[in-house]
DNA sequence: CTATGGCACGGATT
DNA sequence: AATCCGTGCCATAG
């Protein structure tokens, strides 16, 4: 038995580890479905019944007391207080509506994907035959929000005249979010303008800009547009502004927080955070909640049952059900160890990142996820996929992914963004380079254009005309 | 000559 | 191994 015993656990250990890495980079969500899944083949697996708390309604584990509840009333001290509450309650219900709402008005369509979004909301307005050709334009959108396929097509393979199609076209663009469903960015960006200016008064020139010479834009050759479209380069400068401050050549491209999705272009739908960090008792001045989600509601363990049942099995049976016993218990380890590496990353991260929390993103401190993996004693490679994957929730109530944590450029961003909206006369990136300098931080010209490109911020001298 | 954008390279990070 | 980021160098505009 003993030796048995050895031999299993040795190719274990490198079975346990592939599992452990597996697991940790997935999400709450993610995770929470293959436990079902483990559950439902694995007998040997149980979920022991929740216990809940009296006050809070949250599920407990195993027998320690709420960790909320139970917290002390008064606290003094910067350590966050973590702990990690299971899935199901994991968000008392009133706050996670206020969340949902939060995501629906202020960021982007979230819930459900672009298509569908975008086709309940167009549905009564058209005919059934017109609704299978709006669904069909619908699945070809790439993940910029853009058409892929030529109207043309579509035409032909539905017999319907082109005019019908694009007709058809023109009430997606219309949808939210405006000039989805368009076949280039120009065109996306001249129906938002058709659709801004319902309200808005548009500067002159921009259509033109728009329509015809958005490659200049994009190169900056402003002063070569004002030659181009016969005017003056002031108007040039109040068009472009508009244009970067309005229009979206991506309609789907969700802005999140500043503009910045570079990373995880393809996904902006955050449903359910893997962390919550709140202030306790909504104090900001008290210490961090840390509440790392769990994707359970009870205590997985091992069936005793099953267990004793085993011995008196038949003898065929016998490994099968062994192996199920094994599996069982490396799934329930390797849970654990999730948890575990999550909750110590979590804890270093919110000590550090605290301001940041708190205050708003100037104040992140660059850190590596190689710099939290040595303090931590594990490999990088386990940051990664604990930090991959996954999001949070700030006392702001926005949902971040926890990548942002680690960014090491946005705070110098940030920096140069500050310096130049608090400029009194516009500066030129050299000078900024010097401002820098002052505050200890030390960077090439170059650089600075950059972050200013990267803020749409116009060059020094064209700062300079426009109020 | 100064201020900036484009391109591309090397080193760090993932 | 693949990517990202800061930079240096050069071209261009004024």
């Amino acid at each position: 038995m003993l030796q048995s015993h050895q031999q299993i656990l040795k190719p274990l250990t490198t079975a346990h580890l592939a599992r452990t890495m597996t697991l940790l980079s997935l999400s709450v969500e993610e995770l929470s479905q293959e436990i079902d899944n483990e559950l439902a083949n694995n007998p040997a697996l149980e979920l022991l019944e929740q216990r809940t708390c009296p006050h809070c309604r949250r599920v407990l584990l195993g027998s320690a007391p709420c960790p909320v509840c139970s917290a002390p009333k008064t606290l003094d001290y910067d350590e966050p207080i973590i702990f990690v509450s299971p899935r199901d309650d994991f968000v008392p219900h009133d706050m996670w509506r206020e969340n949902q709402d939060y995501a629906e008005d202020d960021i982007s369509p979230a819930e459900e994907d672009l298509p569908t979004y975008v086709f309940r909301q167009i549905a009564t307005e058209l005919t059934p035959e017109e609704q299978k050709v709006a669904a069909y334009l619908l699945t070809h959108l790439n993940d910029d929000g853009l058409l892929m396929i030529d109207p043309i097509e579509v035409a032909q393979y539905y017999h319907m005249p082109i005019s019908h199609v694009l007709q058809i076209q023109s009430t997606i663009q219309r949808a939210e979010p405006v000039g989805v469903g368009s076949r280039s960015p120009e065109e996306a960006m001249l129906i938002q303008l058709d659709s801004l200016s319902e309200g808005y008064e548009i500067p002159p020139y921009t259509r033109e800009i728009v329509k015809e010479n958005i490659g200049l834009v994009s190169r900056k050759q402003y002063p070569m547009l004002a030659k181009v479209l016969n005017t003056t380069s002031k108007n040039v400068q109040i068009a472009i502004r508009f244009i970067s401050e309005n229009l979206n050549p991506y309609p789907a491209r969700a802005h999140w927080g500043d503009v910045r999705s570079p990373t995880q272009s393809k996904s902006f739908v955050y449903h359910q955070p893997d962390v919550l960090i709140y202030p306790y008792n909504n104090d900001i001045n008290n210490p961090l909640v840390i509440e790392v989600i769990l994707p359970l509601s009870g205590t997985l363990r091992i069936n005793p049952m099953f267990k004793s049942a085993i011995r008196n099995a038949e003898s065929d049976k016998r490994d099968e059900w062994r192996s199920d016993l094994e599996k069982a218990n490396l799934f329930i380890k390797c849970i654990q160890q999730r948890n575990y590496t999550i909750v110590r990353l979590m804890e270093k991260v919110a000590t550090l990142q605290r301001d940041f929390i708190v205050n708003g993103e100037k104040y992140l401190i660059p850190v590596t996820r190689a710099k939290i993996a040595k303090e931590l004693n594990v490999h990088e490679s386990t940051i990664s996929r604990a930090v991959g994957n996954k999001t949070v929730q700030l006392p702001n109530r926005r949902i971040i992914p926890l990548s942002s944590f680690f960014d090491r450029s946005l705070n110098i961003r940030t920096i140069v963004k500050e310096i130049i909206s608090n400029e009194s006369e516009p500066l030129s990136d050299a000078e900024i380079v010097d401002l820098l300098g002052e505050k200890g931080v030390n960077v090439a010209r170059r650089t600075v254009a950059k972050y200013r490109a990267m803020e749409g911020i116009l060059p020094a001298y064209m700062r300079s005309t426009v109020a």
